[in-house]
DNA sequence: CGCGACGTTGATTTGCCTCAACGATTGTGG
DNA sequence: CCACAATCGTTGAGGCAAATCAACGTCGCG
């Protein structure tokens, strides 16, 4: 499956597959395990195969903030510590019971060198990533709370039972009070 | 000076070098050029030598949201355009007389061919940019709109003085009014 | 069963926006 | 070189979206 992910974007032979493999862990875990807290240097990438994670960060004033949901075919981690080697503000916490495949920092380096290709698909998986990004950015400061919604709500169908209701305001950017009313008013319509 | 900043991720040969300047093209442009219009298919990606650049986006209010600044040693596109092929939503537009390194997407995808290294710098890239919108992601949904302000003065020193205070107004998502207000509140303390 | 997390609803407050009017500055054409 | 327009920043009055605080019902789970 991870490697059906990898072949989207480029070709690997059947060596380079189980190279890649060879370097990742598979791991299971039950719902409410947190993979990776705030304050810690996080040191793997995660590749969900099935379950569901979200990655979110708890501000001074102690509120948390979703900053994304990991579905079955996507990556999370804490990228700005990945890359620095810095303690990270992140917590990755696994909403549903979830397997996922683990890659560790130095494997990824190991990679790179073994499967220069990978190179590629990681720069595709993250420049798709960063417009993503820049998507949300931008819907922040002009949409309304509503309109973050409906666009949540098309781009996100499937989380919307899934993920308790204040964790979507929080990925929106509302309070959870807020977010109430909000859809009370708009199911009225 | 673009060789440079290429050197501070990967190496490349004297050849390599020559290799990449011939695919790209040198270009003055006077303040005021807008040189990607929304609704265009965007088909470069602009390293700043000198000067000052801006992507922003029009929303339906008519109103102008500034994404991102670019100053020397950095890179603007609209990358959503870019890699899509698609009409974008973004307006660059260069803010003082500057000169940019032009990179076609045709010539980038040459050049990942001829120099599979390059896959690892523009990887690299689209890692640092992407671990800063996340941070100003989070920013905009859990700082106050002075916090914002403190964080861009620290982070664009020298910008504060280049720009009209309107574009950092919606740099940090507050209507020029407002930033006007805040500004005068904060000097009085 | 009983606790704790979740969602709802209401009253009140506030951060920021909108609209409007007004100087200051820039720049541009006659 | 001046006159006028255009853009920018400032300030004030009023309004609205969303936050805060608090109370209460509900559900899932140990």
């Amino acid at each position: 499956m991870i490697l059906e992910n990898i072949a989207r974007h480029i070709t690997l032979t059947r060596a380079e597959q189980d190279l890649f493999l060879a370097h990742t862990q598979r791991q299971i875990y039950p719902a409410k395990s947190v993979i990776q807290y705030a304050g810690t240097v996080c040191k793997h990438t995660y590749f969900v195969q099935s379950g569901l994670l979200r990655s979110f960060y708890i501000n001074d004033h102690i509120v948390e903030h979703v900053l994304s949901f990991a579905c079955e075919g996507w990556w999370i981690s804490d990228m700005y510590s990945l890359l620095s080697g810095q303690p990270g503000n992140l917590f990755i916490e696994v909403l549903e019971e979830s397997e996922v495949i683990a890659l560790a920092k130095e494997d990824q380096e190991i990679l790179y060198q073994e499967i220069p290709k990978l190179e590629r698909f990681f720069r595709i998986l993250t420049e798709n990533s960063l417009v993503a990004h820049q998507e949300r950015l931008m819907d922040n400061l002009s949409l309304t709370a509503e309109e973050r919604f409906d666009k949540f709500c098309k781009k996100y169908p499937t989380l919307i039972q899934k993920v308790p209701q204040k964790q979507i305001a929080s990925y929106i950017g509302v309070t959870p009070e807020f977010f109430s009313k909000m859809k009370a008013k708009m199911l009225r319509k």
